[in-house]
DNA sequence: CTGTATCCCCCTTGATACTG
DNA sequence: CAGTATCAAGGGGGATACAG
């Protein structure tokens, strides 16, 4: 399968597994995903937690992406303190698929437990 | 699920799709292992054709990597002019739900056809 | 053909301070 | 609490040359 390569007008590949990376790699967004996909809603300062090592820059700017992509929705309650919550869109939703696969291999792969 | 968030002693996070991405992650390994998984073993050269944009570096980096991490196995013929060529390993076949949860995603999403 | 080594640029990321 | 702005630093990655 797979003998045509798709390639747009400067040369770049166009596979569907490069089309996923650009939307999803990286070392955060499918971490951040698996949070609000299975741990549900999550406030800020809780995937800070959740994230151990994740600059205050690169979550807000990785959610950011994120809901441009429509793959998570963010929702603002306009309190004193301010009160944001995260959580997975239908759209991001489609991805699980992907969530489960990775989680499975990492989980047998050992990475988790004393290594 | 996953209450019980996994972190070592440095404060990084443990979880498993951590694990995958460490392995797997980045712009290319993706890539790489789905043309040697589903298009059979390839000779370097013709990864390159297969993977345009990359560069001299990063396909042997990468593939090096890989072959480390025992994902894919290199094979040499001691030949004039050489020849050497990379198929996917045992382990590196258990990422296939992988590659296909992504190439599916990427497919629904539009990643390929006129965009 | 199949790499490795070197140099170097730039982009990502981090640290910090500031805002609503 | 939930971000944004700014600046600086480091290293990932590119181009090129060289090697087996």
């Amino acid at each position: 399968m797979t003998e045509e390569i798709q390639v747009d007008d400067h040369g770049k590949l166009k596979c569907s597994i490069d089309y996923t990376l650009n939307k999803v790699g990286g070392k955060w967004k499918l971490v951040i995903l698996w949070h609000v996909t299975f741990d549900g809603t999550q406030r800020y300062n809780e995937l800070r937690r959740l994230l151990p090592g994740i600059t205050h820059k690169m979550l807000s700017q990785q959610l950011k992406e994120l809901e441009q992509d429509g793959l998570v929705v963010r929702t603002q309650y306009n309190e004193m303190p301010p009160r944001v919550e995260y959580s997975v869109s239908e759209k991001g939703l489609t991805l699980k698929p992907v969530l489960e696969a990775m989680h499975l291999w990492g989980t047998e792969q050992g990475g988790l437990a004393g290594e």
